[in-house]
DNA sequence: CGTATGAATTTTGTATACAAAATACGTGAA
DNA sequence: TTCACGTATTTTGTATACAAAATTCATACG
Protein backbone atom coordinates (compact mmCIF):
# COMPACT_ATOMS: atom_id res chain seq x y z
CA UNK A 1 0.00 0.00 0.00
CA UNK A 2 2.00 3.11 -1.12
CA UNK A 3 0.73 5.57 1.57
CA UNK A 4 0.39 8.65 -0.83
CA UNK A 5 1.18 7.66 -4.38
CA UNK A 6 -0.50 11.09 -5.90
CA UNK A 7 0.96 14.00 -8.13
CA UNK A 8 1.37 11.41 -10.99
CA UNK A 9 -1.82 11.59 -12.50
CA UNK A 10 -3.47 14.63 -14.46
CA UNK A 11 -5.09 17.06 -12.52
CA UNK A 12 -8.72 17.95 -13.20
CA UNK A 13 -9.32 20.80 -15.81
CA UNK A 14 -11.22 23.51 -13.02
CA UNK A 15 -8.16 22.98 -11.00
CA UNK A 16 -5.63 23.91 -13.83
CA UNK A 17 -8.41 26.82 -14.72
CA UNK A 18 -8.26 28.11 -11.39
CA UNK A 19 -4.48 28.89 -12.02
CA UNK A 20 -4.95 30.06 -15.58
CA UNK A 21 -7.43 32.63 -14.94
CA UNK A 22 -5.56 33.18 -11.58
CA UNK A 23 -2.28 34.48 -13.48
CA UNK A 24 -4.28 36.28 -16.01
CA UNK A 25 -6.01 38.65 -13.65
CA UNK A 26 -3.47 39.19 -11.32
CA UNK A 27 -1.30 40.17 -13.97
CA UNK A 28 -4.13 41.87 -15.61
CA UNK A 29 -4.83 39.76 -18.89
CA UNK A 30 -8.27 40.55 -17.88
CA UNK A 31 -9.71 44.00 -17.13
CA UNK A 32 -10.97 44.23 -13.53
CA UNK A 33 -14.26 45.37 -13.14
CA UNK A 34 -15.32 43.95 -16.58
CA UNK A 35 -17.90 41.46 -17.15
CA UNK A 36 -16.89 38.45 -18.42
CA UNK A 37 -19.57 35.95 -20.39
CA UNK A 38 -18.31 31.79 -19.54
CA UNK A 39 -18.87 31.22 -22.95
CA UNK A 40 -16.27 33.77 -24.09
CA UNK A 41 -13.03 31.57 -21.38
CA UNK A 42 -14.59 28.34 -23.10
CA UNK A 43 -13.68 29.02 -26.45
CA UNK A 44 -10.46 30.50 -25.09
CA UNK A 45 -9.76 27.74 -22.83
CA UNK A 46 -11.27 25.02 -25.04
CA UNK A 47 -13.54 23.86 -22.11
CA UNK A 48 -16.61 23.35 -21.51
CA UNK A 49 -19.11 25.23 -19.12
CA UNK A 50 -18.99 22.74 -16.09
CA UNK A 51 -15.58 22.88 -15.47
CA UNK A 52 -15.39 26.81 -15.94
CA UNK A 53 -17.90 27.83 -13.77
CA UNK A 54 -16.53 25.27 -10.80
CA UNK A 55 -13.06 27.02 -11.42
CA UNK A 56 -14.95 30.61 -11.31
CA UNK A 57 -16.64 29.39 -7.87
CA UNK A 58 -13.21 28.92 -6.29
CA UNK A 59 -11.74 32.04 -7.77
CA UNK A 60 -14.77 33.95 -6.37
CA UNK A 61 -13.62 32.56 -3.00
CA UNK A 62 -10.44 34.29 -3.44
CA UNK A 63 -12.07 37.17 -4.19
CA UNK A 64 -10.55 37.69 -7.87
CA UNK A 65 -13.90 37.47 -8.96
CA UNK A 66 -16.87 38.73 -8.45
CA UNK A 67 -20.58 36.52 -8.88
CA UNK A 68 -24.14 37.89 -9.48
CA UNK A 69 -26.55 35.60 -9.73
CA UNK A 70 -28.53 35.38 -13.05
CA UNK A 71 -25.76 38.11 -13.90
CA UNK A 72 -22.86 36.02 -14.37
CA UNK A 73 -19.46 36.85 -13.60
CA UNK A 74 -17.14 40.11 -13.37
CA UNK A 75 -13.55 40.24 -12.64
CA UNK A 76 -13.01 41.92 -8.92
CA UNK A 77 -12.23 45.77 -9.35
CA UNK A 78 -8.63 46.73 -7.72
CA UNK A 79 -9.72 49.89 -6.14
CA UNK A 80 -7.80 51.62 -3.62
CA UNK A 81 -10.22 50.74 -1.18
CA UNK A 82 -9.74 47.21 -2.00
CA UNK A 83 -6.25 47.34 -1.06
CA UNK A 84 -6.57 49.49 1.49
CA UNK A 85 -8.79 47.20 3.21
CA UNK A 86 -6.59 43.87 2.20
CA UNK A 87 -3.10 44.87 3.20
CA UNK A 88 -4.06 45.57 6.90
CA UNK A 89 -5.58 41.72 7.18
CA UNK A 90 -1.97 40.69 5.62
CA UNK A 91 -0.05 42.60 7.72
CA UNK A 92 -1.94 41.10 10.79
CA UNK A 93 -1.92 37.51 9.48
CA UNK A 94 2.10 38.02 8.82
CA UNK A 95 2.54 38.79 11.98
CA UNK A 96 0.44 36.20 13.69
CA UNK A 97 3.07 34.09 10.83
CA UNK A 98 6.31 36.15 12.68
CA UNK A 99 5.16 35.51 16.09
CA UNK A 100 4.54 31.38 15.86
CA UNK A 101 7.62 31.22 12.98
CA UNK A 102 9.85 32.39 16.43
CA UNK A 103 8.69 29.33 18.34
CA UNK A 104 9.98 26.76 16.23
CA UNK A 105 12.57 28.12 13.74
CA UNK A 106 15.70 26.11 13.57
CA UNK A 107 19.01 27.36 13.39
CA UNK A 108 19.39 26.34 9.85
CA UNK A 109 16.30 28.04 8.94
CA UNK A 110 17.43 31.34 10.24
CA UNK A 111 20.93 30.35 8.67
CA UNK A 112 18.96 30.54 5.11
CA UNK A 113 17.07 33.54 6.32
CA UNK A 114 20.41 35.67 6.35
CA UNK A 115 21.25 33.96 2.95
CA UNK A 116 18.28 34.81 1.62
CA UNK A 117 19.09 38.36 3.44
CA UNK A 118 22.21 39.01 1.80
CA UNK A 119 20.99 37.96 -1.17
CA UNK A 120 17.92 40.48 -1.08
CA UNK A 121 20.71 43.67 -0.22
CA UNK A 122 22.63 42.10 -3.14
CA UNK A 123 19.26 42.53 -5.73
CA UNK A 124 18.74 45.85 -4.24
CA UNK A 125 22.64 47.33 -5.04
CA UNK A 126 22.11 46.27 -8.80
CA UNK A 127 18.58 47.39 -9.20
CA UNK A 128 17.39 44.33 -9.88
CA UNK A 129 13.95 44.42 -8.92
CA UNK A 130 12.30 41.01 -10.30
CA UNK A 131 15.01 39.10 -8.13
CA UNK A 132 14.40 41.59 -5.26
CA UNK A 133 10.82 40.50 -5.36
CA UNK A 134 11.64 36.43 -5.73
CA UNK A 135 13.90 36.49 -3.13
CA UNK A 136 11.45 38.86 -0.79
CA UNK A 137 8.80 36.27 -1.71
CA UNK A 138 11.28 33.47 -0.92
CA UNK A 139 12.29 35.18 2.83
CA UNK A 140 8.11 35.49 3.73
CA UNK A 141 7.78 32.19 2.46
CA UNK A 142 10.17 31.18 4.80
CA UNK A 143 8.62 32.76 7.81
CA UNK A 144 5.24 31.28 7.04
CA UNK A 145 6.74 27.50 6.81
CA UNK A 146 8.25 27.84 10.46
CA UNK A 147 5.41 28.89 11.46
CA UNK A 148 3.76 25.51 10.77
CA UNK A 149 0.38 26.23 10.62
CA UNK A 150 -1.07 25.26 7.08
CA UNK A 151 -4.32 27.23 8.33
CA UNK A 152 -2.85 30.04 8.01
CA UNK A 153 -0.92 29.33 4.72
CA UNK A 154 -3.76 28.78 2.95
CA UNK A 155 -5.19 31.74 4.42
CA UNK A 156 -2.74 34.15 3.39
CA UNK A 157 -2.35 32.19 0.42
CA UNK A 158 -6.13 33.19 -0.49
CA UNK A 159 -5.26 36.67 -0.28
CA UNK A 160 -1.91 35.98 -2.09
CA UNK A 161 -3.53 36.96 -5.50
CA UNK A 162 -5.13 40.46 -4.28
CA UNK A 163 -1.95 41.77 -3.11
CA UNK A 164 -0.22 40.83 -5.92
CA UNK A 165 -2.63 42.21 -8.47
CA UNK A 166 -1.74 45.87 -6.53
CA UNK A 167 1.95 45.01 -7.40
CA UNK A 168 0.79 45.34 -11.43
CA UNK A 169 -0.63 48.63 -10.73
CA UNK A 170 2.38 50.21 -9.86
CA UNK A 171 6.04 50.28 -9.47
CA UNK A 172 8.14 50.37 -5.94
CA UNK A 173 9.54 54.05 -5.42
CA UNK A 174 13.29 54.07 -4.80
CA UNK A 175 12.93 55.66 -1.40
CA UNK A 176 10.40 53.09 -0.08
CA UNK A 177 12.21 49.83 -1.68
CA UNK A 178 15.40 51.27 -0.25
CA UNK A 179 13.37 51.26 3.64
CA UNK A 180 11.96 47.95 2.73
CA UNK A 181 15.71 46.38 2.68
CA UNK A 182 16.01 48.34 6.40
CA UNK A 183 13.02 47.14 7.45
CA UNK A 184 13.94 43.47 6.58
CA UNK A 185 17.77 43.99 8.52
CA UNK A 186 15.06 44.58 11.43
CA UNK A 187 13.01 41.19 10.38
CA UNK A 188 15.96 39.30 10.27
CA UNK A 189 17.12 40.22 13.81
CA UNK A 190 14.40 39.63 15.80
CA UNK A 191 14.27 36.19 13.90
CA UNK A 192 17.26 35.27 15.16
CA UNK A 193 17.05 36.80 18.46
CA UNK A 194 13.67 34.48 18.68
CA UNK A 195 11.53 37.68 19.26
CA UNK A 196 8.53 36.55 18.31
CA UNK A 197 6.55 40.07 19.44
CA UNK A 198 8.96 41.84 18.02
CA UNK A 199 8.95 40.70 14.60
CA UNK A 200 5.61 40.31 14.87
CA UNK A 201 5.27 44.06 15.29
CA UNK A 202 7.98 44.74 12.67
CA UNK A 203 6.24 42.87 9.88
CA UNK A 204 3.04 44.35 10.68
CA UNK A 205 4.74 47.59 10.16
CA UNK A 206 6.42 46.53 7.16
CA UNK A 207 3.25 45.94 5.52
CA UNK A 208 1.58 48.98 6.70
CA UNK A 209 4.51 50.86 4.93
CA UNK A 210 3.94 49.05 2.26
CA UNK A 211 0.44 49.94 2.00
CA UNK A 212 1.22 53.76 2.56
CA UNK A 213 3.54 53.90 -0.23
CA UNK A 214 1.16 51.95 -2.65
CA UNK A 215 -1.92 54.08 -1.74
CA UNK A 216 0.38 57.36 -2.44
CA UNK A 217 0.82 56.54 -5.82
CA UNK A 218 -2.45 55.13 -6.28
CA UNK A 219 -4.18 58.46 -4.98
CA UNK A 220 -1.55 59.96 -7.60
CA UNK A 221 -2.50 58.19 -10.62
CA UNK A 222 -6.28 58.36 -9.64
CA UNK A 223 -5.44 62.24 -9.77
CA UNK A 224 -3.75 62.71 -13.00
CA UNK A 225 -6.38 60.17 -14.78
CA UNK A 226 -9.56 61.33 -13.68
CA UNK A 227 -9.34 65.05 -12.43
CA UNK A 228 -13.24 65.02 -13.03
CA UNK A 229 -14.22 67.01 -10.16
CA UNK A 230 -11.47 69.54 -9.72
CA UNK A 231 -11.69 73.16 -11.26
CA UNK A 232 -13.99 72.20 -14.09
CA UNK A 233 -16.14 74.91 -14.02
CA UNK B 1 -34.27 53.54 -11.84
CA UNK B 2 -33.91 51.31 -8.53
CA UNK B 3 -30.79 51.25 -8.33
CA UNK B 4 -30.57 47.99 -6.33
CA UNK B 5 -33.58 46.21 -7.10
CA UNK B 6 -32.01 42.25 -6.07
CA UNK B 7 -33.35 40.22 -2.86
CA UNK B 8 -36.47 39.53 -5.06
CA UNK B 9 -35.41 36.65 -7.45
CA UNK B 10 -34.86 33.62 -6.18
CA UNK B 11 -31.50 32.26 -5.41
CA UNK B 12 -29.71 29.75 -7.23
CA UNK B 13 -29.97 26.55 -6.25
CA UNK B 14 -25.59 26.10 -5.50
CA UNK B 15 -26.31 29.27 -3.38
CA UNK B 16 -29.24 27.29 -1.36
CA UNK B 17 -27.15 24.33 -1.36
CA UNK B 18 -24.25 25.95 0.52
CA UNK B 19 -26.31 27.16 3.08
CA UNK B 20 -28.04 24.40 3.85
CA UNK B 21 -24.37 21.82 3.79
CA UNK B 22 -22.51 24.16 5.73
CA UNK B 23 -25.38 24.55 9.02
CA UNK B 24 -25.41 20.55 8.13
CA UNK B 25 -21.85 20.37 8.48
CA UNK B 26 -20.92 22.87 11.68
CA UNK B 27 -23.92 21.47 13.25
CA UNK B 28 -22.26 17.71 12.74
CA UNK B 29 -25.20 16.40 10.73
CA UNK B 30 -22.33 15.13 8.56
CA UNK B 31 -19.49 13.23 10.10
CA UNK B 32 -16.14 14.81 9.98
CA UNK B 33 -14.03 12.83 8.46
CA UNK B 34 -16.48 10.61 6.44
CA UNK B 35 -16.45 10.17 2.78
CA UNK B 36 -19.54 12.27 1.03
CA UNK B 37 -20.61 10.81 -2.36
CA UNK B 38 -22.08 13.49 -4.93
CA UNK B 39 -24.78 11.02 -5.53
CA UNK B 40 -25.78 10.42 -1.82
CA UNK B 41 -26.49 14.64 -1.70
CA UNK B 42 -28.08 14.48 -4.75
CA UNK B 43 -30.49 11.95 -3.56
CA UNK B 44 -30.93 14.01 -0.26
CA UNK B 45 -31.16 17.40 -1.42
CA UNK B 46 -33.24 16.14 -4.80
CA UNK B 47 -30.77 17.98 -7.35
CA UNK B 48 -28.67 17.41 -9.97
CA UNK B 49 -24.80 16.82 -9.59
CA UNK B 50 -23.79 20.34 -10.87
CA UNK B 51 -25.29 22.70 -8.59
CA UNK B 52 -24.07 20.45 -5.98
CA UNK B 53 -20.72 20.16 -7.33
CA UNK B 54 -20.45 23.86 -7.74
CA UNK B 55 -21.68 24.68 -3.66
CA UNK B 56 -18.99 21.90 -2.63
CA UNK B 57 -16.56 24.04 -3.98
CA UNK B 58 -17.86 26.87 -2.42
CA UNK B 59 -17.32 24.82 1.17
CA UNK B 60 -14.00 23.60 0.24
CA UNK B 61 -13.09 27.00 0.07
CA UNK B 62 -14.16 27.66 3.41
CA UNK B 63 -12.32 24.84 4.48
CA UNK B 64 -15.47 22.63 6.02
CA UNK B 65 -15.07 20.14 2.63
CA UNK B 66 -11.74 18.80 1.36
CA UNK B 67 -12.12 18.14 -2.52
CA UNK B 68 -9.43 15.08 -3.19
CA UNK B 69 -9.69 14.77 -7.06
CA UNK B 70 -10.97 12.19 -8.77
CA UNK B 71 -11.23 10.74 -4.85
CA UNK B 72 -14.10 13.12 -4.36
CA UNK B 73 -14.92 14.88 -0.99
CA UNK B 74 -14.88 14.27 2.72
CA UNK B 75 -16.36 16.53 5.39
CA UNK B 76 -13.11 18.13 7.21
CA UNK B 77 -11.73 16.32 10.20
CA UNK B 78 -12.27 19.06 13.21
CA UNK B 79 -9.43 17.80 15.10
CA UNK B 80 -7.88 19.56 18.17
CA UNK B 81 -5.14 20.57 15.47
CA UNK B 82 -7.39 22.11 13.46
CA UNK B 83 -8.43 24.25 15.95
CA UNK B 84 -5.41 25.48 17.41
CA UNK B 85 -4.65 26.53 14.20
CA UNK B 86 -7.60 28.42 13.42
CA UNK B 87 -8.31 30.16 17.02
CA UNK B 88 -4.94 32.42 16.24
CA UNK B 89 -6.24 33.43 13.14
CA UNK B 90 -9.28 34.49 14.49
CA UNK B 91 -7.60 35.99 17.59
CA UNK B 92 -5.19 38.29 15.00
CA UNK B 93 -7.87 39.37 12.77
CA UNK B 94 -10.79 40.17 15.50
CA UNK B 95 -7.77 42.03 17.13
CA UNK B 96 -7.43 43.95 13.82
CA UNK B 97 -11.29 44.72 13.83
CA UNK B 98 -10.85 45.93 17.76
CA UNK B 99 -8.03 48.69 16.43
CA UNK B 100 -10.06 49.63 13.31
CA UNK B 101 -13.36 49.91 15.47
CA UNK B 102 -11.65 52.24 17.43
CA UNK B 103 -11.31 54.82 14.98
CA UNK B 104 -14.51 54.65 13.75
CA UNK B 105 -16.77 53.94 16.28
CA UNK B 106 -19.69 56.47 17.26
CA UNK B 107 -21.26 56.88 20.80
CA UNK B 108 -24.52 55.40 19.64
CA UNK B 109 -22.68 52.32 18.63
CA UNK B 110 -20.54 52.82 21.70
CA UNK B 111 -24.09 52.62 23.91
CA UNK B 112 -25.81 49.69 21.91
CA UNK B 113 -22.34 47.74 23.10
CA UNK B 114 -23.20 48.85 26.27
CA UNK B 115 -26.69 47.60 26.84
CA UNK B 116 -25.77 44.41 25.17
CA UNK B 117 -23.09 44.16 27.67
CA UNK B 118 -25.76 44.16 30.22
CA UNK B 119 -27.84 41.50 28.47
CA UNK B 120 -24.49 39.45 28.00
CA UNK B 121 -24.11 39.52 32.01
CA UNK B 122 -28.05 38.70 32.39
CA UNK B 123 -27.61 35.90 30.14
CA UNK B 124 -25.03 34.69 32.40
CA UNK B 125 -26.39 35.12 35.76
CA UNK B 126 -29.95 33.52 34.61
CA UNK B 127 -27.30 30.38 33.51
CA UNK B 128 -28.95 31.13 29.95
CA UNK B 129 -25.90 29.75 27.26
CA UNK B 130 -28.42 30.04 23.87
CA UNK B 131 -29.06 33.68 24.99
CA UNK B 132 -25.45 34.36 25.80
CA UNK B 133 -24.18 33.05 22.59
CA UNK B 134 -26.16 35.23 20.75
CA UNK B 135 -25.53 38.30 22.45
CA UNK B 136 -21.80 37.43 22.32
CA UNK B 137 -22.03 37.02 18.61
CA UNK B 138 -23.74 40.59 18.46
CA UNK B 139 -21.13 42.20 20.12
CA UNK B 140 -18.03 40.61 18.24
CA UNK B 141 -20.66 41.88 14.93
CA UNK B 142 -20.64 45.44 16.06
CA UNK B 143 -17.00 45.47 16.39
CA UNK B 144 -16.44 44.44 13.16
CA UNK B 145 -19.25 46.39 11.38
CA UNK B 146 -17.61 49.47 13.02
CA UNK B 147 -14.40 48.45 12.01
CA UNK B 148 -15.95 48.89 8.40
CA UNK B 149 -13.57 46.38 5.93
CA UNK B 150 -16.02 44.66 4.23
CA UNK B 151 -12.97 42.25 3.69
CA UNK B 152 -12.25 41.76 6.55
CA UNK B 153 -15.78 41.05 7.50
CA UNK B 154 -15.52 37.76 4.73
CA UNK B 155 -12.43 36.80 6.17
CA UNK B 156 -13.29 36.27 9.45
CA UNK B 157 -16.69 35.01 8.26
CA UNK B 158 -15.25 32.16 6.10
CA UNK B 159 -13.53 30.93 9.06
CA UNK B 160 -16.93 31.30 11.26
CA UNK B 161 -18.01 27.56 10.38
CA UNK B 162 -14.55 26.31 11.45
CA UNK B 163 -15.12 27.97 14.54
CA UNK B 164 -18.69 27.31 15.62
CA UNK B 165 -18.29 24.06 14.89
CA UNK B 166 -15.82 23.37 17.62
CA UNK B 167 -18.52 24.82 19.92
CA UNK B 168 -20.72 21.71 18.84
CA UNK B 169 -17.86 19.57 20.55
CA UNK B 170 -17.54 20.50 24.07
CA UNK B 171 -19.56 22.87 25.99
CA UNK B 172 -18.01 26.06 27.41
CA UNK B 173 -16.62 25.44 31.52
CA UNK B 174 -18.10 27.09 34.18
CA UNK B 175 -14.67 29.11 34.84
CA UNK B 176 -14.02 29.61 31.44
CA UNK B 177 -17.68 31.35 31.43
CA UNK B 178 -17.18 33.63 34.03
CA UNK B 179 -13.78 34.50 32.60
CA UNK B 180 -15.24 35.89 29.61
CA UNK B 181 -17.58 37.79 30.99
CA UNK B 182 -15.06 39.18 32.88
CA UNK B 183 -12.98 39.85 29.72
CA UNK B 184 -15.93 41.65 27.70
CA UNK B 185 -16.25 44.00 31.03
CA UNK B 186 -12.65 45.12 29.52
CA UNK B 187 -13.74 45.11 25.62
CA UNK B 188 -16.46 47.51 26.49
CA UNK B 189 -13.97 49.42 28.55
CA UNK B 190 -11.38 49.70 26.04
CA UNK B 191 -14.06 50.51 23.48
CA UNK B 192 -15.24 53.55 25.32
CA UNK B 193 -12.06 54.67 25.41
CA UNK B 194 -11.11 54.01 21.70
CA UNK B 195 -8.28 52.93 22.75
CA UNK B 196 -7.65 50.46 19.82
CA UNK B 197 -4.42 49.16 20.43
CA UNK B 198 -5.81 48.03 23.83
CA UNK B 199 -8.82 46.62 22.58
CA UNK B 200 -6.89 44.59 19.89
CA UNK B 201 -4.43 42.81 22.61
CA UNK B 202 -7.58 41.79 24.86
CA UNK B 203 -9.68 40.38 22.04
CA UNK B 204 -6.32 38.31 20.79
CA UNK B 205 -6.37 37.33 24.33
CA UNK B 206 -9.92 36.73 24.97
CA UNK B 207 -9.79 34.30 21.82
CA UNK B 208 -6.51 32.71 22.91
CA UNK B 209 -8.01 31.94 26.46
CA UNK B 210 -11.41 30.65 24.50
CA UNK B 211 -8.70 28.61 22.82
CA UNK B 212 -6.93 27.46 25.93
CA UNK B 213 -10.20 26.48 27.85
CA UNK B 214 -11.21 24.61 24.45
CA UNK B 215 -7.69 22.52 23.97
CA UNK B 216 -7.84 21.54 27.95
CA UNK B 217 -11.83 19.79 27.28
CA UNK B 218 -10.79 18.31 24.04
CA UNK B 219 -6.88 16.44 25.24
CA UNK B 220 -9.20 15.52 27.89
CA UNK B 221 -11.94 14.05 25.96
CA UNK B 222 -9.15 12.61 23.82
CA UNK B 223 -7.45 10.48 26.34
CA UNK B 224 -11.34 9.50 27.68
CA UNK B 225 -12.11 8.00 24.39
CA UNK B 226 -8.44 6.22 23.55
CA UNK B 227 -6.34 5.41 26.09
CA UNK B 228 -4.65 2.80 23.28
CA UNK B 229 -0.77 4.15 24.02
CA UNK B 230 -1.35 4.29 27.78
CA UNK B 231 -0.44 2.00 30.26
CA UNK B 232 -1.58 -0.90 27.78
CA UNK B 233 1.43 -3.71 28.06
C1' DC C 1 -4.54 -19.05 3.84
C1' DG C 2 -2.90 -14.99 1.86
C1' DT C 3 -1.87 -12.46 -2.26
C1' DA C 4 -2.20 -10.99 -6.90
C1' DT C 5 -4.79 -10.28 -11.06
C1' DG C 6 -8.59 -8.80 -13.75
C1' DA C 7 -13.40 -7.98 -14.73
C1' DA C 8 -17.70 -5.64 -12.98
C1' DT C 9 -19.41 -1.80 -10.62
C1' DT C 10 -19.32 2.57 -8.77
C1' DT C 11 -17.92 7.28 -8.77
C1' DT C 12 -15.89 11.27 -10.52
C1' DG C 13 -14.83 14.51 -14.54
C1' DT C 14 -16.51 16.74 -18.54
C1' DA C 15 -19.61 17.75 -22.35
C1' DT C 16 -23.93 18.70 -24.06
C1' DA C 17 -28.92 19.86 -23.93
C1' DC C 18 -32.69 22.37 -22.46
C1' DA C 19 -35.32 25.82 -19.51
C1' DA C 20 -35.60 30.26 -17.48
C1' DA C 21 -34.01 34.67 -16.77
C1' DA C 22 -31.73 38.79 -18.42
C1' DT C 23 -30.36 41.72 -22.08
C1' DA C 24 -30.64 43.84 -26.57
C1' DC C 25 -33.30 45.46 -30.08
C1' DG C 26 -36.99 47.37 -32.70
C1' DT C 27 -41.36 49.43 -33.14
C1' DG C 28 -44.84 52.67 -32.03
C1' DA C 29 -46.94 56.34 -29.30
C1' DA C 30 -46.67 60.75 -26.68
C1' DT D 1 -36.70 62.85 -29.60
C1' DT D 2 -37.77 60.08 -25.81
C1' DC D 3 -40.03 56.79 -23.43
C1' DA D 4 -42.70 52.44 -23.16
C1' DC D 5 -43.62 48.05 -24.49
C1' DG D 6 -43.08 43.62 -26.67
C1' DT D 7 -40.16 40.44 -29.15
C1' DA D 8 -35.71 38.25 -30.35
C1' DT D 9 -31.31 37.01 -28.78
C1' DT D 10 -28.03 36.04 -25.49
C1' DT D 11 -26.61 34.23 -21.17
C1' DT D 12 -27.06 31.86 -17.00
C1' DG D 13 -28.90 27.80 -14.21
C1' DT D 14 -29.76 23.02 -14.05
C1' DA D 15 -30.28 18.32 -15.72
C1' DT D 16 -28.69 14.60 -18.19
C1' DA D 17 -25.36 11.76 -20.85
C1' DC D 18 -21.12 9.78 -21.62
C1' DA D 19 -16.02 8.87 -20.74
C1' DA D 20 -12.41 7.83 -17.64
C1' DA D 21 -10.66 6.73 -13.34
C1' DA D 22 -11.12 4.40 -8.94
C1' DT D 23 -13.06 0.93 -6.14
C1' DT D 24 -15.00 -3.52 -5.30
C1' DC D 25 -15.35 -8.17 -5.85
C1' DA D 26 -14.36 -12.67 -7.54
C1' DT D 27 -11.12 -15.84 -8.96
C1' DA D 28 -6.77 -18.05 -9.64
C1' DC D 29 -2.23 -18.77 -8.15
C1' DG D 30 1.57 -19.28 -4.86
Amino acid sequence: MPGEPRAIARRPLHDELVEHLRDLIVQGGLEPGSKVQEQVLCDQFDVSRTPLREALRSLAAEGLVVLTPRRGATIAAVTRQDIEEAFPIVGALEALAGELACRNISDTEIARAAQLQRDLVASHDRDDLASYSAINAQIHALILKAADNPTLTQQLKSLDGRVRRARYLVNISGVRWAAAVAEHELILKALRARDGKRLGEILKLHIANKLTSLSQQLRAAEEAAEPKKRAAG
